[in-house]
DNA sequence: ACTGTGACACTGG
DNA sequence: ACCAGTGCCACAG
C-alpha cells in the first residue's frame, strides 16, 4: 500500500496536525507552528494549509506576537472566536505570555540547518 | 523545469 | 508605533 513515498505534501500534513492539537482557549503562531511541524522557516506555508485543509482552528493560529495576521470581518471574526474560548487580549494582541501553547517533542527530524 | 504564491518573520527608516 | 522592503521555502499550476 504504500504508493509512492511522495504521495502527500509531507508540509501540509505535518502543519495540519501542529494546528490540530492546539487545544481550546490556546493559541500558536505561524512561526512556532512551522517549527513545530520541522519547517522552522516555512511559516507562510501555515496560512496555505489553513486555506487548504479545512476543519482546523484557523483562529488558534496568530502572527508573531500575538497579532492577528487576518483583516477585516474575519480578523474580528477570530478575536471574537478566541475571546470566547477565554483568551485574554493586551489591546489588539493576544496575551500570549499566557496563551501560547508549547508543542509537546519539538522533534527537530529537519536539522536546523547549521550555520 | 520554472514561475507564482502566500492569514509570515525580521530589520531598518 | 507604523510602513516598506527583503528573505524565506514548499506547494500548485
Amino acid at each position: 500500500m504504500k504508493r509512492s513515498p511522495a504521495d502527500k505534501p509531507l508540509l501540509t500534513a505535518a502543519i495540519a496536525a501542529m494546528i490540530r492539537r492546539i487545544p481550546r482557549g490556546r493559541v500558536s503562531t505561524y512561526g512556532a507552528i512551522a517549527e513545530a511541524a520541522g519547517y522552522p522557516r516555512c511559516a507562510r506555508h501555515v496560512s496555505k494549509v489553513l486555506n487548504q485543509v479545512p476543519g482546523l482552528p484557523w483562529q488558534r493560529v496568530l502572527g508573531a506576537g500575538g497579532h492577528i495576521s487576518l483583516s477585516g470581518e474575519d480578523g474580528f471574526e477570530q478575536r471574537f472566536l478566541l475571546k470566547a474560548e477565554g483568551v485574554r487580549f493586551k489591546g489588539s494582541r493576544v496575551d500570549m505570555l499566557s496563551h501560547e501553547h508549547h508543542f509537546p517533542g519539538t522533534s527537530r527530524k529537519v536539522s536546523s540547518r547549521k550555520r
